[in-house]
DNA sequence: TTATTTACCTATCGTGTCAATAGGTTTTTA
DNA sequence: TAAAAACCTATTGACACGATAGGTAAATAA
């Protein structure tokens, strides 16, 4: 399930979209508007920072601006960086390919088709897709 | 993310599908084939017996069978069951109607979509399905 | 120069879920 | 009557989640 760290992340990365390109934007003002504690956001927004999707500089003025322009985020890449992973088994996930029943598993392949789903789905919408509405 | 409890259960479910139809299987026996503790497993099969997918009988000669053959199960309900919800934000699981910004959500309409393509994943697969392989 | 504003940093915490174990009781058959 | 099975309730350790707390460093405007 995805929780908190991706979703609002989404939502940062969607509010800044918003916003006139280039511009710094406080993240003040944008858990104002989003209506989350500024607090929790620095922790996510450090992953973003970290991950070259948002940047941000010091100071008055500063704020924190998209490094891309928004159809050149996929929305699968965003919650990948803050969830870890996009899979929906363990034995999928990054520095899992360790399960000694690998190779008789009888559900592996359900699972396999099904990351093969979210992946694409995440993968093929991009920020931008998120802005029409 | 499916946790053990549905992993786990899906494939007590497929080695009983793999039995005899009719035969009673002990958990016991299907434990050791699995190799996942008995016990358990004893957590996940209560559930699958509440939910009369699976029907059990008690002393010698005992065990437990499924109540309709493979082809009538949906994968999507033997998890659904097991995990509680199928949905990937809590926003959308199952008595959580009550986000105040349901409105005005602008990646709502993302998280729908996604449902809406995991419920239809697994509730197409049959339990049948993976005795193919 | 100084106050203000902002990002950035480290640590902590309460709660809940997950995965599993433990130790029984009841039911049924051989 | 003994064995084998389901069935039941409780407990546990570890960890992640969601958040809070209290700072320091950097940059700008007055």
């Amino acid at each position: 399930m995805i929780s908190t760290r991706g979703r609002y992340g989404i939502r940062v990365m969607l509010d800044l979209a918003r916003q006139e390109p280039g511009r710094y934007v406080p993240l003040k003002d944008i858990a104002a508007r989003q209506d989350i504690s500024k607090k929790y956001l620095e922790i996510i927004v450090k992953d973003l920072v970290k991950a070259d999707f948002i940047c941000g500089i010091s100071g008055k003025g500063g704020g924190y601006r998209l490094c891309r322009s928004p159809e050149d985020y996929s929305v699968g890449e965003i919650l990948e960086q803050l969830e870890g992973t996009l899979s929906s088994v363990v034995c999928l996930a990054r520095d899992q390919n360790n399960c000694p029943r690998r190779d008789v598993c009888e559900t592996l392949p359900l699972w396999l088709e099904f990351d093969q789903l979210v992946h694409n789905f995440f993968y093929s919408r991009k920020l931008s897709d998120l802005l029409e509405k």
